[in-house]
DNA sequence: TTTATACCCAAGTAATCCACTAGGGATTAA
DNA sequence: TTAATCCCTAGTGGATTACTTGGGTATAAA
C-alpha cells in the first residue's frame, strides 16, 4: 500500500490477491490498522483503503505496535540478570524497527539495482 | 546457573525453587539444554546440572537456539520488501543476542553498583 | 548392600494465540 | 437502483506454551 500511496485507495480484494492472503482476513487486519490510525477507509464503489499518513511518516514500529498491542519482551522491573538483559534488548530492537515505510521501499529499490547490475 | 558455575552441579529442585518454577517443568527445559550440549547432568545424590562450558563460552544466542529451534523471523527468500527488511532485522537481532552468560552477569553487577551508589 | 538422592522419561492438559472461514449488514458512487 | 466496497461478529482447527502426573533409573553414601 505504501508503494501505491500516490494512486489513492486500494480495495482489499486486490491487495489480498496481490499478496495471496484471504480477503476477509485482510479486512480484519486493515480494521485494526484503521483503529490505530495507520490507515483510512472509503466505502462504496471506487472505495478502498489508503495510508492515513504518507509513507515517510509511518514507522514499521507503529504498524507492529498497532497489530501486536505492544512490542515488550519483558516486564518493567530490572530485578534479575535476565530482566536487565531483555530490557536492553528491547530498546535495541525498537531501534531496528524505527524505519519508515518509505525507507523500506528505497532500501529494496537499491537492492534490486545491485541485483540487476550483477546479472 | 552461570552465577554458581564455580560451585559445581546444582540440583533441579533448588534451581526451581530459587526461580519459582515447577521442578518437573524445569527438568524438561534442562533436558533440552542437555541435548543441545549447553548443560551436563550428574545422577545420584550430590548430582545435579552444570553448564557444559564456562559462562564465557556460552552465548545467549546459543541458549535460545537450543530452546526455540531457530531464531529465524522469516523465510530465506528476499523477493518482497518485507522479506528484505526482516532478513536484515534478523541479523541485527542476532547481534544483540551475541552476548555471553559471563557478560550478562558483569553487566548486572555494574548496574547494581550504579544503583547502590546513587542511593 | 541398601537407601536416599537425584536425574530421566512419556503422556496428558488447559489456556492462549494465530490464521483463517463463513455469512451476513451498511454505505456510497455511478 | 444497483453494484462495489467496507464493516462486523462468531466460530474453527492447528499449534504452542507452560505446565501436571506418575512413574522409572543410576549413583553416592551409609
Amino acid at each position: 500500500m505504501a508503494k501505491r500511496y500516490a494512486d489513492g485507495p486500494q480495495n482489499s480484494r486486490c491487495v489480498a490477491e496481490d499478496h495471496g492472503i484471504p480477503c476477509n482476513y485482510l479486512e480484519q487486519v486493515l480494521a485494526q490498522l484503521k483503529r490505530g490510525g495507520i490507515v483510512n477507509s472509503f466505502r462504496g464503489s471506487q472505495g478502498g483503503y489508503a495510508l492515513a499518513r504518507s509513507p515517510q511518516e509511518i514507522l514499521v514500529k507503529n504498524v507492529l505496535e498497532c497489530l501486536d498491542g505492544s512490542l515488550s519482551l519483558v516486564s518493567d522491573n530490572k530485578s534479575t540478570v535476565l530482566d536487565f538483559f531483555w530490557h536492553d534488548a528491547q530498546t535495541r530492537i525498537e531501534a531496528i524497527l524505527d524505519v519508515s515505510l518509505a525507507d523500506l521501499i528505497v532500501a529494496t529499490r537499491q537492492y534490486d539495482n545491485v541485483v540487476s547490475y550483477s546479472i
